[in-house]
DNA sequence: TGCAGATCGTTCGTACACAAATGGATTGTG
DNA sequence: CACAATCCATTTGTGTACGAACGATCTGCA
């Protein structure tokens, strides 16, 4: 009982460190075009339709200056594009190219694979208990 | 039956971002001084004693590139030091100061309050369970 | 109507994260 | 003993993250 009983490796903050990293290297080997957050940009804008540019990261749990520069990237990669919203002028209109939806399109079935790489471990009940417990530390 | 079922609030990945998120903002509403990386080489130095620099990074999950920035970071802070390892000229010792383990000491109940508040919708048992789940995904 | 306060996108600065390349030091094996 | 394979630290380049500050625009409410 000297008082010192904390240990980094078994921390909630270190171990989803981990974790993540795990997922990400999973990720890049599936998909090597795109970058996760590029990915989840795309997803969403796929999956929910065009928005503006601050939406669309509060959609994907980026902030402004953050998805900024992930948009930057899709348009030069000419995965998306973007226009200015005639009702809003402090608006920019984010939507996929066509490229864009087709490369989506393609990648979704790779992106199932790395989810169900990344829980691979698991069981499927077990599966759903983490999904279900991580949910609520959100 | 389009054939798309891919929601990405509920992949995994995804998830896992954000609750690192939110425990980044819980980490440093408690802990303003250091990153939480910054905090975990400082910690695996305190608690398992000096070691090489790459060393270190393996302990801390940070990779050669990643663990330079941060000591560099922690020396500026004059939390820790380093000097040649006269046994291996490629290594570099690294250690902590006096200023160094005090901050350690200082934080690490601040460490523990940063954890529970992280798991804190989370009845006991289910705080084990998760921490256990996610160990089988490192 | 008018303006205080909110929102939008941008920029700057700091801090990870990792791949790849480099050059020096060490080690295992023949 | 030599030397190829390995390990060490560093640097460069790209891509998140987020706080803070900025100017332009929009909205609610007096």
């Amino acid at each position: 009982m000297n008082g010192s009983d904390y240990r980094l490796d078994v921390q909630i903050g270190f171990v989803l460190r981990r974790v993540n990293q795990r997922h990400l290297s999973i990720f890049s080997k599936n998909i090597a075009e795109l970058t996760p957050r590029q990915f989840a940009a795309l997803a969403k804008l796929c999956e929910t339709g065009p928005s503006s540019q601050n939406a669309l990261g509060r959609a994907t749990a980026m902030d402004a200056a953050t998805i900024k520069g992930v948009i930057d990237r899709l348009k030069r990669a000419n995965l998306v594009e973007t226009s200015p919203d005639p009702g809003d002028l402090r608006r920019l209109f984010v939507e996929p190219t066509t490229a864009g939806r087709e490369t989506y399109a393609r990648l979704e079935p790779l992106a199932k694979v790395i989810s169900e790489e990344t829980l691979e471990p698991l069981a499927p009940a077990e599966r759903k208990a983490l999904l279900s417990l991580l949910g609520r530390l959100v």
